[in-house]
RNA sequence: GGCCCGUUGGUCAAGCGGUCAAGACGUGGCCCUCUCACGGCUAAAACGGGGGUUCGAUUCCCCCACGGGUCACCA
């Protein structure tokens, strides 16, 4: 019989959410919905420190946009509550207690001089483990001490032997309990210590996989040794790799601005950045890059998930939002590039039709602003546009080419796309020229720029009559007086 | 430093003893074309090094190099 897979997203309220964190949670969420099970959200408030007022809107904002629905968290409840681990703090130390009755645990009264003066050190060469002074005290000692108030942590006794665990994407390690210190379980403060809060939350929740980044590669044998002492089932775990800015950094908020928030201001889609971070690190047994989430939810598999980490390619993300942006119903593009289109553009012209030229053409809704700039005013452009090798123009043919189409810009009435492409393109005909010759002027002369979102035609319905002729006329006098 | 993990084109990656070593992004070229883009076609580009095992290693084993992680009364 297969128990019902529950999965967690344990995020601290410290700031802002990276795109490593945000991949954990979707990699937890595709666990949980891919076996039909549930995903729970569980706020990590204990570091008081780091906490940051709003971090948890944040957090629930994020996972919201990004449709990654939890089943259970402390906004919406559930039947394993709370979910914030800061309420649930009282339990801790009556688990410590029942591991020191079975002797897995001991009290250690040790201050912080003498631990000091083991020489422990971290970064520096030698890094000794606490050498169980206290478990060496006899019931009289530490009844005692305790009576006298003396502070105390609790200490996890580490048995002797190895230690083997199997993990989904690392397969079995095994390493030397010796590597291993007794590792503090309750502070003297009376609060848990992370890793000891963890193993109790998540056998609580009833959590079945474990799934977090591959920095718990190492202190996993630790919880392992927990779940043993405690007689509890060990969950399945999966450790994923890191998601790195380039070779040696991870993506973090000091280096790079690769958070969910920052990408989304940026101009990405929340989809395109879930389709994209889904496959850093994953691959689909099928050879399909464009996922939706019910997609993912259906094609996803642990044995997909890779070992080494990968680096956040900003560029190919680009890519995979210029898909989403191309793929979307023309009416719901326009309404999000509305706002952008306000933002830069103020004359009276068809947004819409400007629309409809730009989605083909651009990667992130950022880019509007500088591929609509020249609507408002004509930009400065130097003589040398109006050469093009291919169009076989220079401004001598483009001088005496809109001496040719200004007057019969003006005197024309019928101006629609189809019959202005039609009618200049036999302009230039019957005068011998390119068709080349007669719109790469104009496409430059309306636009001031080597390259403009639409065709001359499209250019000058774009802008109006009005407008057109005056910004040849411009055209034509720049080339005059060079 | 000890221990753990990793190493296929610039990037994401498929591969799970025999392949001309997929595909995608990016890059170059061509086609389409009223510029650019879209779309289509195409090219260049990779198994870190050394030993084994095997008829045969990218694939299995060992060593080395490089990279990352971890060794807290932080989470």
């Amino acid at each position: 019989m297969n128990k019902t897979v529950r999965t967690r997203f344990a995020p601290s309220p410290t700031g802002y959410m990276h795109i490593g964190n945000l991949r954990t949670a979707l990699y937890e969420y595709l666990i949980a919905k891919s076996n039909g099970g549930s995903f729970i959200l569980r706020i990590e408030d204990t570091d008081r420190e780091r906490f940051v007022e709003g971090a948890t809107d944040v957090i629930y904002k994020t996972l919201e946009m990004s449709g990654i629905t939890h089943d259970e968290g402390p906004d919406i409840g559930g039947d394993y509550g709370p979910y914030v681990q800061s309420e649930r703090k009282n339990d801790y130390i009556e688990y410590a207690k029942q591991l020191i009755e079975k002797g897995e645990a001991y009290y250690c009264f040790c201050t912080k001089e003498r631990l000091e003066s083991l020489g422990s050190e971290i970064n520096g060469e030698s890094v000794t483990h606490y050498d169980r002074h206290c478990l060496g005290l006899s019931a009289e000692e530490i009844e005692e001490n305790l009576k006298n108030g003396v502070p105390f942590v609790i200490r996890q006794k580490i048995k002797e032997g190895t230690t083997t665990f199997h993990d989904e994407v690392y397969g079995d390690i095994t390493v030397d309990n010796a590597e291993m210190e007794d590792q503090i379980l309750i502070k003297a403060d009376g609060y848990p210590t992370y890793n000891f809060a963890n193993v109790i939350d998540d056998h609580l929740m009833n959590i079945t996989h474990v799934v977090r980044g591959s920095e718990y590669l190492s202190s996993t044998p630790k919880y392992n040794l927990l779940y043993e002492a405690f007689g509890w089932e060990v969950p399945t775990y999966v450790h994923l790799p890191a998601v790195m800015k380039d070779q040696h950094q991870k993506l973090s908020k000091r280096n790079g601005d690769a958070s969910f928030q920052d990408l989304v201001e940026k101009g990405y889609l929340p989809k395109a950045i879930i389709n994209y971070i889904a496959l850093l690190g994953w691959s689909p047994s099928v050879n399909q890059e464009i996922f939706t989430m019910e997609e993912l939810i259906r094609a996803f598999d642990v044995k997909g998930l890779s070992k080494s980490p990968a680096i956040f390619d900003i560029v190919k993300l680009t890519w995979m939002n210029g898909e989403y942006i191309k793929m979307m119903p023309f009416d719901e593009f326009y309404d999000m590039a509305l706002p952008y289109l306000k933002k830069s553009v103020h004359s009276d012209i068809d947004l819409k039709m400007l629309a409809g030229f730009i989605q083909t053409r651009i990667g992130t809704f950022n880019d509007i602003a500088e591929m609509v700039d020249f609507v408002d005013t004509l930009p400065e452009y130097p003589v040398e546009l109006y050469t093009h090798k291919k169009m076989k123009t220079d401004p001598e043919i483009a001088a005496s080419s809109l001496k040719l189409t200004i007057p019969f810009l003006k005197g024309t009435d019928k101006w629609t796309n189809e019959e202005l492409y039609a009618d200049l393109v036999e302009l230039a005909k019957a005068n011998g020229m390119k068709n080349g010759q007669i719109l790469w002027p104009i496409r430059t002369a309306l636009s001031g720029k080597p390259t403009s979102p639409c065709g001359a035609t499209e250019l000058c319905i774009l802008l109006g009559k009005n407008e057109t002729v005056a910004r040849l006329e411009k055209g034509l006098a720049l080339i005059e007086n060079n």
